[in-house]
DNA sequence: ATGGCTACGATCCGTAGA
């Protein structure tokens, strides 16, 4: 079973990076962030002629998130249980014998911002439901942009970035919080290339020097960590014309 | 040089992303 997350930043503009992407990937799960767009314009029919089942929680303009299956999906849930929150970041959904949950980190703008405090509670409350959530689904996985970058190696230029938000210490710990509930990157959980990222701005040529943050992860339960058997980072949507600034994170689970 | 792109919804610029 081969899982994948994208955030495709425009799910409207992305749409026909998306279906050739999952004609060629054929992830059985592929969980997207930033759609930036409503329920109402959610582009059902062409995925469902892709292949894919859809759970979705959008909204205008920003945020947005969807669980896409080929395998029917079940027990949806949106947000976060007892974490009011207008924006739509959280959905979850239960495909095969696995719980998959979908999440679309907030940004935090710059450390000591209103929406950097947002982003450090935000992680207290995922952190939480997922405690509750591995209670009832040992088999769960957890995918999407964390706009957390865990570690130096994840940063094209630590010293940089040193305390900037999406590496600074709160942040890291705030995701280091999530493993410690037993959860594992899976991307680390193989040898991988050194400089490996995700995203890369826009701006400065950033895709071409390599200047880059792996803040896309896949996050794998005890049982679904032990039948992973690869973890990778497919750099090919990223070299299209007008491409999102995140590439697919891809694991195969056997 | 503290910018530099891209998407969006509003207009012909501001907000947000990371």
């Amino acid at each position: 079973m081969k899982l994948a997350t994208w955030n495709v930043n425009s799910l409207k503009v992305r749409l026909p990076h998306l279906l050739d992407w999952l004609a060629a990937a054929q992830p059985d799960v592929a969980c997207l962030q930033e759609l930036k767009l409503e329920d109402a314009k959610f582009p059902r029919t062409e995925l469902e002629a892709a292949g894919y089942h859809a759970a979705h929680a959008g909204q205008k303009t920003y945020n947005g998130v969807a669980i896409l299956a080929r395998a029917d999906i079940s027990d949806v849930a949106t947000g976060i249980p007892g974490f009011a929150d207008e924006q739509k970041r959280v959905i979850a959904a239960s495909v095969g014998d696995a719980r998959v949950i979908c999440v679309y980190c907030p940004n935090g703008q710059a450390v000591g911002s209103d929406k950097y405090a947002y982003k450090l509670r935000w992680f207290a409350a995922l952190r939480d439901y997922l405690a509750a959530e591995l209670s009832r689904h040992p088999r769960l996985a957890l995918l999407g942009d964390f706009n957390v970058a865990p570690e130096d190696r994840d940063v094209h230029d630590p010293k940089a970035w040193e305390g900037q938000v999406h590496v600074s210490e709160p942040e890291r710990a705030a995701w280091r919080a999530l493993l410690e509930l037993g959860l594992k990157d899976s991307f680390r959980l193989f040898d991988q290339p050194e400089k490996s990222y995700s995203w890369w701005d826009y701006r400065m040529m950033g895709f071409r020097r390599n200047a880059g943050l792996r803040i896309d992860q896949i996050l794998l339960s005890a049982p679904l960590a032990a039948r992973c058997t690869a973890c990778t980072i497919d750099k090919a949507p990223r070299k299209l014309e007008r491409p999102s600034d995140h590439t697919p994170v891809v694991c195969e689970l056997a």
